[in-house]
Parts: structure tokens; sequence; C-alpha cells
DNA sequence: CTTATTTTTTAGGACTATCTAATTTAATTT
DNA sequence: AAATTAAATTAGATAGTCCTAAAAAATAAG
């Protein structure tokens, strides 16, 4: 079974907003997640429901089946790996491959992919730190660790929180350390037990041991 | 001005079919060589025409215009690049790149292209012997005749193939007749026009008229 | 030089993917 | 519960690419 460009697209958009939002995708969601009119997102929903890689029923809402999870990651897969290839190869910044690893990502070969992997020695993790589904579709989670309890030199990506209060919350926006910020730890106080990371690549940031022990990373 | 997939394919077609062929390209000749109906290549040279990177008069011919041959050597550009890539960095056999070639031309990314030449180390010429056309469209052609038009004794070294069928190619691998290959003509029969030709000065080797026809040496 | 054949183009249809505008269904408010 | 608002879908167009069948133009043959 053969998808074009247009439904990957679509199906890819369809997995991550049932990853991030956990309830239902709503059509709305999938228009501006793919920038496009609700009205285009009616009309393939209805294709990929007789392509039963989603279970669709209009007006209620859809789920992805087993196949259709299993190309989407497929695709995913693919995508990923062109992009640690970008960067760890061509010398691309992490913030400059998302667009030809969009393109790339279509590409039909599955024996470019398996060489492509072998090449990049069966990477884990793409250079956001995002996971690269196997050839399966088999994805490995990665364990989080609180920051507090990460290395010099270590980097990751805040994945939650341990207290959600609002005061705390109110902090971590405050000083821009947001859930899906990529982190470093720069330095480490033996003495209090502080912090000192770097986010996104260009803010530096001090944090005391009781905020960094709620805050969960998951390490690349 | 941008090209969509297909307009590149077809302005592609043309550009080889007017290197080969010399005299003016025919719309039959454009539909084989693309497996298309003529009908289709009539709608199609009417809109290059539109896009003027070709001039086209209906019933009477076309030709290309610089502009269109700046375009059609940029995407082989892309596609020899590709290529290289395949064979020299992911171990396909120079055989099987074609196919997954011709998608990752049409890639659209000018910084894409300028690290991966740089990654390749700026190839002159793709696996197949054939020139790789720089950044402004310049290519270095070297002087080539074909196998069948050299004289007894004369030597050479094999740096393309005219017709590069997945076939073809896997037969002269079979034989050992690669590209790069430094061969001498041991001798020709006049009656079916086929060759004796001493490969790398160990290995003897029969070929028909039809196999020398395809094979293009830089006499020494 | 007229007829037959081949080549090329046009006409009209199908399919994909998109849009705007209108309609239908669901959810929210009062 | 009825009215209002929001969300989702359908209807009808458009653009791109391809097709088959028919018509037009150019070429070849007698």
């Amino acid at each position: 079974m053969e998808l074009t460009t247009a439904e990957e697209n679509y199906l890819k958009a369809i997995y991550h907003l049932s990853e991030e939002g956990k309830k239902s995708v709503s059509t709305n969601d999938i228009a501006s997640a793919i920038q496009t009119k609700p009205a285009s997102v009616s009309d393939m929903l209805r294709k990929l429901g007789e392509k039963e890689v989603i279970q669709y029923r209009k007006y209620y809402g859809l789920q992805i089946t087993p196949l259709g999870m299993r190309l989407a990651l497929q695709t995913i897969r693919k995508h990923r790996l062109w992009e640690v290839f970008l960067v760890d190869k061509l010398h691309f910044a992490w913030d400059e491959v998302h667009e030809v690893a969009e393109q790339l990502e279509h590409i039909q070969s599955a024996l470019l992919i398996e060489r492509l992997d072998a090449y990049l020695n069966y990477p884990k993790f793409d250079p956001h730190g995002d996971p690269i589904p196997d050839a399966f579709g088999d994805v490995r989670s990665r364990p989080r660790i609180a920051l507090q309890e990460m290395g010099i030199d270590q980097s990751g990506q805040i994945v939650a929180v341990k207290d959600s209060s609002p005061a705390f919350l109110r902090y971590l926006d405050k000083v821009g350390a947001y859930i899906g910020a990529r982190i470093k730890v720069l330095d480490k106080v033996e003495f209090d037990g502080s912090v000192e990371i770097l986010v996104d690549q260009k803010k530096n940031l001090f944090m005391s041991k009781e905020v960094a022990t709620n805050i969960l990373v998951l390490t690349t």
C-alpha cells in the first residue's frame, strides 16, 4: 500500500497530534498543523479512511489504525534519519534541516533508508533529540531524569515538571525554560547544588537545586 | 522561476535528446523517452513554451532556450551528484542508483546541493563517467568515441556508457568492463562488427557490435 | 500531385489536491 | 430547550498531469 506525498504529510500530522494532545484530533488542528483549510482536511480524511490508515466517522472524530501507525512511523523514521545526515555529514545547523527533511522523507526506496541508517551508524535519536523508529516501527522511549541529576555537558530536552504549581510554571515561563526546550548543562556548583544551563543554544540560565530537582529531562 | 517535478523531467529528456540526436527533437521521441503518450507531451510543450524554457512552434519543432538549458543542467547536476553519493557513500552498485537519483534530483535546496558537492569532494564525473555540471551549468566534457569506432591496437579508458539500463550495466559489471577500466582493441571482426579487447592488461573479452556501440572510451 | 500514412495537436474526461462559499451538525449560552 | 456560535462537511471551481479518441497538419508513396 502506497501513500501519496500529501497523504503521508496528513498522516504524519495526525500521528504527531495524537501523540501530543492525547485526546481526539480535530479537523481544525490538522488544518493549522499543515497550513491548509479545514475543507481540504475533510476531503483527505475521507480518503485516508477509505485507505484504512485511519478510522473515520464524520463529525465524530478519527483514530489511527495499526496500519496507519506503521506508515506514519516509517515516514518519521525517514525524516529523522535524513536530519541526522544533514547535521552530521553535511553540517547543517539543527534549525536548517526541517524544510529539506520534509522533502527527503518522501523518497521511496527501502534500500536507500537501510543503507543510510547503516552509513549513519544506526542512530537512535535525531538532532532534536527525538527518537528514530527502527525499521519495524518500534520506538525506543528514553528514561527521563531530573535536571539536577544530569552531568556537566550532558544535553537533553525538557519534557515534564514534577511540581506543577502555578508559581513554578510562571517562573519557568518567565525564564524561558518551557516544555520542549533543548538544554545543555554547562556547570554544576557542588556547594549549593545549583546548575548553569544553556537553553536552545542561546540563553544561559542559573537554576537553584530546588528548581532543577523539579524539571524532568529526556537526555540525548 | 520554478519548475514542477514533471516539467523538470520533460526538460531533462528534451536536453538529453537534443544532445544525442543532434537534429530537432520530436514529440514522439519525448513520449517514448519518458514513457508517456504523445498527447501528454503536446500539452507539456505548450506549457514549457509559455514558461520560456523552450521555444515552441506547433507542428514545427522546438529548441531549448538559454534559460531552459540552465535549468536542465541544474537538474542533471543534482542527479549526478546524488549518484556519486549513492555509490561512494552508501555503496550502491552503479546499476542500482538511477531510480533513486530520479527522485532525489527534484529536492529543492540550493544549500543542500552545495554542501553535498563539498562533502563528495567536488566530483567532476558521476559513476557512469558522465560529467557533472558545475553550479553555473558549465560542463567539462572529454572527447569520447564509441568503442566500436576504435581501430585495432588503439588504447583508452572506458569513461561512460550510452545505454545505462540495469541489464546493460549488470552485463558490464559481470565481464569486468567497469568505468575507468583501461582497454586496448586487439581485433575487430568485419563481418559482424564485434571486437576483441584487452581489459586492464590481463583479461581478454569479446564484445558484440551492440555492446561496443554503447561503450564510450577516452582514447590515449 | 494527389492519396495514404505518420506525426502532432485538440477535445473531452479522469484523478489529485487545493480553494471559497454555503450548508449541516455539534457544542455552548442564555 | 431554544437560540447562538463554532466546527465540520459538502458543493462547486481551479490547476496540474495524465489518458483515449478524433481531427489537423506534415511527410511519404504511388
